[in-house]
DNA sequence: CGGGGTGCAT
DNA sequence: ATGCACC
């Protein structure tokens, strides 16, 4: 299902040969340093924060750092610090084994997801600002594609200079010279560095990263230097590092099923797999899934960098021992319901699904398989959580969860039910049906005229008015500053503007190609320039609504993580609720609704009411911004008619309209992946007329440093 | 084996 | 519309 199949055989083309055609002429990258080499080289980076939950809790509590602390859902500790871990306590360890290993244990429960999720999404906003290309992978993972940034900066200055690599480089010593055979992977290495930097002083987080050149391979290096360092990859190295994978089921990519299929075939090893006949592969899973596998299994890897955006669904849920009556079962459908529409609220986009999921329980089968229902919603429905009618929302949709139930479970038979899922999905922004061709975009249309100069957002001087806006994320600390105690809180929908580096969306409009032309002359028009106040085009700006007016312009703009307990909160002191000794059973906030089967009786349990102003993050943290050194520019996939910065303040269900018209790109064409490694540049076919990353290579903006 | 998510196959 | 596989 490579749907860039345009561009495939990029990347690795040509140690991939070594590999598979060894006779297999080099691609002709060498050729100039034009568009050719970004398609055969691309740059990679992967981000994996450290024990994401435990990091998010001792920012929290940062009394928690000293102690080993371990994030529980239900009966498992999920993660934990390093603390915890050097006491021998590791992630999915059941908490009787944990508290056996390390007694001292202090567990946080960490089924509700919110504040990981928040700052999960201030991670990824913090990477889109600077290169937009950025995926999500769960809650503590980011791809980013920084192939623009490295060839504007090898641009800049040159690739006779002797480059470093920062922090590790697989399989090499620091001794090893090694700078000048791989500049674009040591300059990779560099905006890694600095854009870790980045999100330790300005979220307090700390994590690895990988740098290669594909996905893959970026993933599976980064966490060679465990916590808090990163490693590079290069291209000599890929065979070491795949052969070092102990068992197929590390190839990410390679899940359970899969690794057990492939061992019915005999294949265990990496090595197995790749020197496995294709064909032979081909008989059991299909000639796409089997070259994706074995190309994995190689170290290659064609899949694009895609851009996560806003989540295409909120689900909720809980997991439990046992339900068994439909009573409970709505009771906890409702309580399910009643945070989802409160999420979905302020989201800002109204959901058109409503989906039920159950697990049953069974002997055999034991955890596992779902069944689920989905309806649609009515609008009056969605109008009402989009609204705020939450209450109201949530009595009608339990009467649709009802019905959906009861299509799943016999009322007449008896049931056990080991969990509730709750989900909302096709998420429609505001106004998305309504845009007529040119209405949305005629907003911009002005901002094309004649002096739409520059587009990267500043990151000095300038600032006064626009504070907070924009990509310019100095919000983003917001967690412990708690400025601006707002009186008006931020509305839902500059909440969701938050997140507005979405781009996924469908669209109802439609947008033809035509922009491609439009932007690579815009493309070529921009000339670095110095910038203006970076102000809001006045013209653009007149047209947002009021509200959103406001806010833009308040410094309360910035605060979305806190905003919600910040408000008093700071009453309750930050008791340090480290019980070294086990709390015996106290289990005080009573759940009337006795719904709690599940245990977590024993355990010493914290939990974390902590006031958010206190003491967020550690003093090691609120040191000196230090900006990047280069030109970590943001906004640099934005055609050229717009302007980043306008854009940024645009409604988020704007921005996601346009985005999804610009991101077009999503390939019709999607030719299973016929392509054979040695196939290579027969694909003169590439027209990459739509594609985004092509499209978007035209339109780097520099910026001096 | 948590609580979420995504994307594919049917 | 559902289930599955994967992270």
């Amino acid at each position: 299902m490579n749907n860039s199949e345009d561009e495939l055989d990029e990347d690795e083309t040509e140690w991939k040969s070594s590999f598979v055609d060894p006779a297999a002429p080099a691609p002709s990258a060498a050729a100039a340093s034009g568009p050719d080499i970004r398609r055969t080289h691309r740059v990679v980076v992967h981000f994996d924060l450290d024990c994401f939950y435990a990091q998010v809790e001792m920012i929290r509590n940062p009394a928690l750092r000293q102690v080993p602390l371990g994030i529980q859902q239900k009966n498992i500790i999920v993660t934990c610090n390093y603390v915890a871990r050097q006491q021998g306590v590791t992630k999915l360890m059941y908490v009787t084994d944990a508290q056996e290993r390390c007694p001292e244990l202090v567990l946080v429960r960490g089924e509700d997801l919110t504040h990981y999720r928040e700052m999960s999404y201030k991670v990824t906003e913090l990477l889109a600002s600077y290169c937009p290309l950025v995926e999500r992978l769960g809650f503590d993972e980011n791809f980013m594609d920084v192939t623009e940034m490295v060839e504007k900066k090898l641009a800049q200055t040159g690739e006779s200079d002797g480059f470093s690599f920062e922090g590790h480089v697989y399989n090499h010593t620091s001794a090893d010279v090694l700078t000048g055979d791989h500049p674009r992977l040591a300059l990779g290495s560099h905006i890694a560095a600095e854009l870790r930097e980045t999100i330790h002083s300005k979220l307090g987080l700390t994590g690895c990263a990988g740098i290669a050149t594909n996905k893959l391979l970026a993933k599976l290096v980064s966490g060679t230097f465990k916590p808090n360092q990163q490693t590079t990859l290069l291209p000599e190295n890929v065979s070491d590092v795949m052969g070092c994978l102990s068992s197929l089921r590390k190839v990410p990519g390679v899940g359970h099923q899969t690794a057990k299929r492939l061992q019915a075939l005999g294949l265990v090893s990496v090595k197995d797999l790749q020197l496995f006949a294709l064909s032979d592969l081909v008989g059991e899973f299909g000639a796409s899934t089997a070259q994706r596998l074995k190309n994995l299994a190689l170290g290659v890897d064609d899949s694009p960098v895609t851009c996560t955006g806003a989540p295409q669904s909120l689900s909720d849920e809980d997991s439990f021992k046992k339900m068994t009556s439909p009573q409970e079962a709505l009771e906890k459908i409702q309580q399910l319901l009643s945070s989802l529409v409160e999420r979905m609220h302020k989201d800002g986009r109204q959901p058109q699904t409503f989906r039920l999921t159950i697990r049953r329980y069974s002997a055999t089968n034991k955890w596992f398989s779902r069944e689920s229902r989905q309806c649609p919603i009515p609008n009056h429905v969605g109008q009402k959580i989009t609204s705020g009618s939450s209450e109201d929302a949530v009595v009608q949709l339990v009467v649709l969860a009802k019905k959906l139930f009861h299509k799943m479970v016999d009322r007449s038979a008896a049931f056990h039910l080991t969990l509730i899922n709750v989900c909302f999905s096709n998420l429609q922004s505001r106004g998305a049906a309504v845009s007529g061709k040119g209405s949305i975009t005629s907003f911009f249309s002005q901002s094309t005229s004649p002096r739409r100069t520059q587009t990267c957002s500043s990151q000095s001087q300038d600032d006064s008015s626009q504070r907070g806006a924009g990509p310019r994320l100095d919000h983003q600390v917001s967690t412990h500053s708690m400025n601006t105690q707002p009186t008006t809180s931020i509305s839902s929908r500059s909440k969701a503007a938050l997140h507005g580096f979405r781009w996924k969306q469908s669209s109802v409009v439609a947008v033809e190609e035509t922009q491609t032309a439009s932007c690579s002359t815009a493309g070529t028009r921009h000339t670095t320039t110095h910038r203006p106040p970076p102000s809001v085009d006045p013209e653009v700006f007149k047209l947002l609504p009021e509200d959103i007016q406001k806010e833009l312009l308040s410094p309360a703009y910035s605060d979305s993580l806190s905003s919600t307990s910040t408000s008093s909160s700071v009453a309750d002191a930050p008791h340090i609720p480290i019980n070294k000794s086990p709390q015996p059973f106290t289990d005080l906030d009573v759940q009337k609704t006795a719904t709690r089967s599940d245990s977590s009786d024993t355990a010493t349990t914290v939990n974390p009411q902590q006031p958010p102003g206190t003491s967020a993050i550690p003093e090691e943290h609120i040191t000196e911004k230090k900006r990047p050194s280069f030109p970590l520019s943001s906004d640099c996939e934005f055609p050229g008619n717009v302007d980043p910065e306008v854009f940024s303040e645009l409604p988020p269900d704007v921005q996601r309209e346009l985005m999804s018209e610009w991101k077009q790109q999503k390939p019709m064409l999607k030719i299973p992946s016929s392509m054979k490694p040695g196939r290579s540049s027969t694909s003169k076919d590439r027209k990459a007329a739509g594609r985004g990353r092509q499209a978007n290579s035209l339109f780097k903006y520099f910026k001096p440093s």
